[in-house]
DNA sequence: GGTTTTAATGTAACCGCTTGCAATAGGCAA
DNA sequence: TTGCCTATTGCAAGCGGTTACATTAAAACC
């Protein structure tokens, strides 16, 4: 019974090979290129290793090295709320940066501090567990990602402003996107199309309305002001905002909601007023959620490669772990315009 | 500007309060009751951390104390699977552990490292990085735990056989759940009640094949081995397993699926040869994810607490880590039958 | 006043591993 | 034989904390 026995140590391992834990350690992790082990010793300390199913203690490693093999992750969650898996978009970042991280050899550490005041949060990082911090769309607001970039922490981002502090950064191309929405909708001929959007603290909201108005232009159309209306990403609120647009006096015909979760809302609220979708009011969303395509009438929506984001901002962090130097413009992924039952051609009346 | 200077050690606060760093260890974390210190400079040094906001290397005081105050989580994935954190079951569980551990000031360490063999996995969690590991839902045959256990690591599980390895565990009660819906379905006249499990080698498809043959037995039916089908959790073949049962010659009335996914499929696979759901078939899932409100026809299913069992995994391996002992048989959360639209009457034919 | 308590603080040895540098031992040229 | 180079290996000082124990000084006791 090998049980509740201590972990072996490099000592441990030194002593059964005969030799000394320099060498035990210089042969462990191949390192000291230039000091060279013997053939024959290299093997015994092998062996011993082995026997004794030695694990490097990741503390003393780190200590001494000052490189845990870890990064963190910090979820952006709106203030005072603990909610950082409940939506498919932080855990399909989190799936692609799990995979990311463990190709790569390293853990991967959750935090869940509270995003107090950059000042007051940030410095909690500064205590050595993780060699950087991947930050997942923090609100504007919460200048987190400053208050960490001026301590020196080797970060990475997703899906925020990043490019002014300087920060490698990964997102969905937003424009795109959006100008596959409305190319779209103006394709079955709408021309009143309103927009829904999330909080105002999301790098996404400035970009998707921007490239909403511009997408508009581009195709001839005047923006409407009156047409954009905002909620949460959550969701919530979502059931006023269409009501707001639908009881005006020239309603829409289309709506462009920024993500799933608040499409889900305006079609729950449309069915209850009993407005048709698609025929009296067409619908898409933005992210491509599991449920887009499970509901009925199935969602129009915008699909972006999470997982491939999540991994190449893991990728970026881990680079600029190791002194890599990455150009400040954030890294664009394409997204794919997903067509289903919510969009249809403009009711003729 | 303080860019990228090194964190501040124990010394520099101990050196700016004009102390040694034996009186600002103690004053900062409270420790050594025995051995006080004057109110004096018990002020000076704090101040003095305050100032410099000084956060103690966890890797540091880790290697010392042997406690990191991080815990590490390890998901259940088939073999050769990454798929972490890509299904609701996984991610409302973690979302549990993720506030339980913040609450008590515990990082959250998830291992990617594959599911090898239990000898060779299980002392890759020695590396000192956590103080014990919660394993979620881990299939049988990996004997991931035992291995861990045999090791002397704190470990504490959700929704897996850790009762005769003597860990503390959580999970949902599957009896009480499986007992639910066969009331339901008989209550609605069904008595051709077919089952579709998942894996074998999770704890949960034994005991809710078992609760189910006992549930229809205290009814006084005879369960129908023909009846009994099995696919996999992530909804894999359940399309398969859904046209053998409804090709017999005498077809169920109703299918109780052992997971939301599963339903899914079912659902698909019935819409798709124009079975309809409720009038010639009802169904009925396990789990309550998102998805399971919005689809058409909306899904009756059993809801586990996901949050509160990973939290509760979560204390108690907490506990088992300050040395608490728990008893071995699992903490069970009661389900509830969320009735929806996809049960209904037996059709009488 | 001398001795014992007690309060307050400092010293130094670890925790397990990395790493600069010293040390040892053959081998070979001089 | 002596000296020097090179291939191996060991020594010891950290990394930044914690903590048993020693130390000092002031207060309390007889």
């Amino acid at each position: 019974m090998t049980s509740h026995n201590k972990p072996p140590t490099l000592q441990d391992v030194a002593r059964d090979a005969g030799v000394s834990c320099n060498t035990a350690s210089v042969v462990l992790n191949g390192s000291r290129s230039n000091t060279r082990v013997s053939e024959a010793t290299r093997e015994r300390v092998i062996r011993a290793a082995a026997n004794l199913s030695y694990v490097p203690n990741a503390m003393a490693r780190g200590l001494a090295q000052k490189r845990t093999q870890a990064i963190g992750i910090l979820f952006g969650v709106a203030a005072g709320s603990t909610d950082y898996v409940t939506n498919p978009y932080m855990t399909g970042i989190l799936q692609g940066v799990l995979e990311a991280a463990g190709d790569a050899g390293h853990c991967v550490t959750i935090y869940t501090q509270g995003w107090v005041s950059a000042k007051v949060s940030a410095p909690l990082f500064r205590d050595g567990r993780t060699d950087g911090v991947l930050v997942i769309a923090p609100p504007a607001t919460a200048d987190i990602l400053s208050g960490l970039s001026a301590l020196g922490i080797p970060l990475a981002a997703v899906a925020c402003e990043a490019e002014v502090l300087n920060i490698p950064s990964a997102d969905v191309d937003n424009r795109a996107g959006v100008e596959l929405v409305v190319r779209h909708l103006i394709h079955l001929g709408h021309s009143r199309i309103a927009l829904i959007t999330g909080e105002a603290d999301m790098s996404s909201t400035a970009l998707r309305t921007d490239a909403f108005t511009s997408a508009m232009r581009d195709a001839g159309l005047q923006p409407d002001r009156q047409l954009y209306a905002r909620c949460n990403y959550s969701g919530e609120g979502a059931e006023r905002a269409f009501l707001s647009l639908w009881n005006m006096q020239d309603r829409p015909t289309a709506i462009f909601a920024c993500n799933d979760a608040i499409a889900a809302g305006v079609a729950r609220a449309a069915r209850s007023i009993g407005a048709a979708i698609p025929d009296e009011l067409s619908l898409v969303g933005f992210d491509d959620v599991p449920t887009a395509s499970m509901v009925t009438p199935s969602l129009t929506t915008v699909r972006q490669p999470l997982q491939m984001i999540g991994a190449e901002a893991t990728q970026m962090l881990l680079g600029r772990i190791a002194g890599e130097v990455y150009p400040a413009t954030p890294r664009l992924f394409s997204p794919a315009l997903i067509v289903r039952e919510s969009t249809g051609k403009v009711c003729s009346r």
